[in-house]
DNA sequence: GCCAACGTTGGC
DNA sequence: GCCAACGTTGGC
C-alpha cells in the first residue's frame, strides 16, 4: 500500500562519510548527528510516508536520489544533551539523472528553494512545485 | 585549501 | 539581550 506524501524534504550528506548507495546497501538508516536547531525544527515536522531527496554534498553536488521517512522524530541517541531528534529513512530510487547544484540555480523555477536561501541547512523542506520540477530535470 | 555565510558561545 | 569572536559548513 502506497501513502501519499504530505511533505517533501531534501536532506544532505557527504558521500564519502554516508552516501546514497549505503543506504540501499543497508535497507534502511538513521538520519542522525544533526547539530541545527533550524534543522531540528524540519525533522519534527516529518511525517511517515514523506518523501525526501538525497543530496550529496561537497563531492558530486547534486540530488541523486528519494528516499522515504520511515519512522517519525526521536531523541537522536547520539545526542547526550538530548535536544537533537533522528529519524528512519529507507530508499525509494536513485534518479534517472542526478541533480546538480548548478542546474538548479540554472533554472528560475528554482530560485526560491530554501537549500539556496540557505546553504548550510543540512535539512530543508521543498514545495510541491519544487518537488516535480526536479523530477523533470531528471528525466523521470 | 580558501573563503563566505551563518549559527553558536560567552562576556558584559 | 546585545554583539564580537569563534567555529563549522559547504561551494568552488
Amino acid at each position: 500500500m502506497t501513502q501519499k506524501a504530505k511533505n517533501y524534504w531534501l536532506m544532505k550528506s557527504e558521500p564519502d562519510v554516508y552516501s546514497y548507495d549505503d543506504l540501499v546497501k543497508k535497507g534502511s538508516g538513521m538520519w542522525d548527528g544533526v547539530r541545527n536547531y533550524a534543522a531540528a525544527k524540519h525533522m519534527r515536522a516529518m511525517e511517515k510516508g514523506d518523501l525526501c531527496f538525497f543530496y550529496h554534498s561537497n563531492i558530486g553536488v547534486e540530488i541523486v536520489a528519494i528516499m522515504e521517512i520511515a519512522r517519525e522524530y526521536y531523541p537522536d541517541p547520539t545526542d547526550e544533551k538530548g535536544k537533537f531528534v533522528a529519524v528512519d529513512v529507507k530508499p525509494v530510487r536513485k534518479l534517472k539523472n542526478s541533480v546538480s547544484l548548478k542546474s538548479i540555480k540554472a533554472n528560475p523555477k528554482l530560485a526560491d528553494m530554501v537549500m539556496l536561501r540557505q546553504s548550510r541547512l543540512s535539512v530543508a523542506p521543498i514545495a510541491q512545485d519544487e518537488w516535480e520540477e526536479i523530477l523533470r530535470i531528471s528525466g523521470e
